[in-house]
DNA sequence: GTCGTCTTTGACGGAACTCTGACGCCGGAG
DNA sequence: CTCCGGCGTCAGAGTTCCGTCAAAGACGAC
């Protein structure tokens, strides 16, 4: 869940924006001065920072430089000031956004959805979902799979099959499925594609081919991976 | 430098900023319609796009979609809307920053400056830059690669290719992917290219490059980078 | 203009991959 | 017993894909 922080001194604007955005799912954590929220900023590591720059206790571009010096949480600002110094002195001083009051909660979540969603990792990131057995490893991301202390090359076609097989573990795939994902979906009779290419994938795999015990064969409606 | 693509049909106005934005010595190029943007963009490669949401030819919005198809470069929106929907709708659909025209220059070039530094690598970046294989060295800070004792000399496409590859050690990347990263988002066949390149590469740092032991090929799917 | 560098393009032989048909094995049904 | 359908195995034909080379085109420097 996204957390965010609200600064502000305004009690009817928190109540304001802490009820919408936890109607959206966030959760949200509220100041009403400077100090307390670095304070909170640094005990709850928000995702996302709101913050007013009228506050009592101190100037709001210094609550901007406190939280830069060790944070790079995008900070989202509120202020009733038109001016067009105070917002680039803001920006400047490492402000993501300016939102001028009044401002409409729309726009302003939309802001907020915007700030989130780019400091959010790449989606393609770097998780390597690898699935493991008692002869090899399948690592989905890379595209490799390992055995026996070396990498094991398998065809286009070897991988899509074992793709599919793998990402229904346990489960029986019909013979149909297995055609029409790895081969197109016109086709859905060509058993006998299905016959090589499982024999090549066991030769490459299985410790004794013969007898497979990861990719089983049900006679007559498909076949299995099992870990 | 910083390259900034200006994007608005009103020929004062890009003037305006074509002006402002050389004087503080950023790299600008402009354009006047969307396909035109979208083809500019996959060209240079610009740091931040600034985008008039009013177009002759097609939507704002799609020239977003279109950018965040392949790119997470800031987008800064112009508009003379002032609706809460047109924002919300921009932000959702990829924009970074909303800024309603009149707009202050000032504040303009200050927003555009937020962009450019939050999408800016964190200075002391965990990121391993240099990594090693038995052969050579390859410095993707530097942009330098280091090869008995001597630099070796890449072409700027080699470099690219390189990078790619060299960011997902390990991994299998797509014919598809190197051409997108590489050439841009309009190539995705032209596999020659992809031959001719990293017989390039393979020349210049394998030991033997008809043998090559760390730029693998896997036919019919792309090709792979191992130290 | 001329030069040099880099990129694009086309052509070719060889390697890798997919498809196809033939054959044998096995278990169940007649 | 024989027949038959489903499966595994094998090897060759056909096709696609890749590495290599060379030459033409694009571009900037001088």
């Amino acid at each position: 869940m996204t957390r965010v922080l609200v600064i502000d001194d305004e009690p009817q604007i928190v109540r304001a924006l802490v009820i919408n955005l936890k109607a959206r799912h966030y959760d949200v954590d509220a100041a009403h001065d400077g100090a307390t929220a670095l304070q909170l900023a640094a005990a709850r590591q928000p995702d996302v920072v709101v913050l007013d720059l009228g506050l009592p206790d101190m100037d709001g571009v210094e609550v901007i430089r406190g939280l830069r010096g060790w944070t790079r949480v995008p900070i989202l600002v509120l202020s009733a000031r038109h001016s067009s110094d105070e917002k680039v002195e803001a920006l400047d001083a490492g402000a993501d956004d300016y939102v001028t009051k009044p401002f409409g909660m729309d726009e302003l979540l939309a802001r907020l959805r915007a700030a989130v969603r780019r400091s959010e990792p790449v989606p393609g990131g770097e998780d390597d979902v690898i699935v493991d057995t008692a002869e090899f490893t399948v690592d989905l991301a890379a595209k490799k799979v390992h055995r026996g202390g070396r990498d094991v090359r398998l065809t286009p076609t070897e991988w899509h099959l074992l793709e599919v097989l793998v990402r229904n573990t346990g489960r029986l795939v019909s013979q149909r499925q297995l055609l029409q994902e790895v081969w197109g979906p016109s086709y859905g009779t060509e058993t006998n594609y299905l016959r090589v290419y499982m024999a090549q994938l066991r030769r490459k795999l299985e410790a004794d081919p013969a007898h497979p015990r990861h990719f089983v064969t049900e006679p007559g409606m498909g076949y299995r991976f099992e870990k």
